[in-house]
DNA sequence: CACATCAATAATGTGCACATTTATTCTTTG
DNA sequence: CAAAGAATAAATGTGCACATTATTGATGTG
């Protein structure tokens, strides 16, 4: 009956927002490779940084190893996944598989829109690899694929897509050398030009050349993963509200 | 020396099992459409049946959730969800599409072995059927999709599959009225003899119009969902030790 | 000096108390 | 009597204290 604690804020309805803010800070961090594999996010650290509770924190961090974003290590922590070359061939493999079944469905339902979309994001893409913009082309080399699966209007493929992508970029940023270029604009461009002329099998061969290709350059050399100092990659979200210092 | 810690009572390791056996039965129960559609999971009914703290509970849920096969609805609770047409749309498409990619890689490279599993299921689903044992019926029907994807042996295909089936069951239960077979064993049959023969495309066909007629079958009847005691349908977890009873 | 042992420290895991919101019941009033 | 509102009850949300576990560093021993 007697209140023990000094006023706490109020308003639950910003805390959802609040959550999801972190979420999606940490899962940017992640897709845009700005989280070398095997870092490890201590939750009080991450607590203080965008200034919440411990819990709130621990929450979205296993949230994110449900997804298999992050690993959770009971009693250790939380870390950025290292992953092996087996994790490399089973990725792969899923991405390969999945686009294909995408593929099935694009060149039976394809319509004008839907290819007005793609060309454009082509000529972005052309448009950064001129420029020499490597951070700009490897976003859009990502985001050529959402657009494949966006284009059925699929949440639930969407959400797939998405997660494997989230982990690929790991991948992309501890194995890829960093001169080359991730995906050459030339095959998604040849791919496009397969959907548009409905030619099942050739987009098929495409997209599964193009993944072996990524693959096969992740191989070719096996960089050693550093520490690294988090602090810096993430960005402050935007709250509403922010959380008593009363200490 | 001084012993320091009176009470070594508990191993935390045992705890980690406490999750993932209380995941694996309400999953469990979702997957075996004994969850009516709607029916909301108290946090503290469900730490009383399993005699766990509502913590506990509410950590499996969130993760249930997570994956989409719970629904959290802020201040209000966790509901087994009801699938909307839209939802059955999606869900299926989402088996389409999947099921697509995956025949495409099996087609390429199938052997003796995965023909032999998918021999022995087939004949396992026909003795069920002839037997008239429906629960079983259902449980191998959807089995038989998951060793498709197994067959490949990609830990995140068979994950993602899993999911989709998990969400398919709820739907299952809510509108498949209760005599007629979730899947033809014929059709089963059908899409084994075109994997035999390698044929890609009637392979697509076959898969492609088994999740049609599923889905067609799920609309023709909308059935009403009821309140439930969900008590009843969980077995107890099998953990090697129990919460303290003090009260 | 290498190595094992153990204390000290830091990080994670968990139950609990309490706040907040929602649902229900009861009361009041036009 | 019905409807609105207030009081009550019940369920969810959250921060915190403390337990447990891992890591680090110090220390002694062969």
């Amino acid at each position: 009956m007697t209140v023990k604690r000094p006023k706490p804020i109020r308003s639950g309805k910003g805390r959802v927002d609040l959550d999801a803010a972190i979420y999606a800070e940490i899962s940017r961090a992640i897709l845009h490779g700005q989280l070398q594999a095997g870092t490890k996010l201590p939750e009080h650290k991450l607590a203080e940084l965008f200034d919440v509770s411990r819990e709130r924190i621990r929450k979205v961090l296993h949230r994110l190893a449900a997804e298999r974003r992050l690993e959770v290590i009971p009693n250790r922590g939380t870390f950025v996944p290292r992953p092996s070359g087996d994790d490399v061939r089973v990725i792969y493999q899923a991405h390969r598989v999945f686009e294909a079944g995408i593929i099935e469905l694009l060149v039976r339902t394809m319509d004008d829109s839907i290819m007005a979309r793609l060309d454009a994001h082509l000529a972005a893409e052309r448009d950064a690899a001129r420029r020499g913009d490597r951070a700009e082309s490897v976003r859009l080399s990502g985001a050529f694929h959402l657009l494949l699966v966006d284009a059925l209007g699929n949440s639930e493929l969407s959400r797939f897509s998405r997660e494997l992508l989230s982990r690929s970029s790991v991948m992309v940023s501890v194995y890829e050398p960093a001169q080359s270029s991730v995906c050459a604009v030339d095959e998604h461009g040849a791919l496009v030009d397969a959907l548009r002329q409905r030619d099942l099998t050739q987009a098929l061969a495409l997209s599964r050349e193009h993944y072996d290709h990524i693959e096969q350059r992740l191989k070719l050399d096996q960089a050693v993963p550093r520490h690294q100092d988090f602090a810096a990659v993430f960005r402050p979200v935007a709250v509403t509200e922010r959380r008593s210092r009363s200490r």
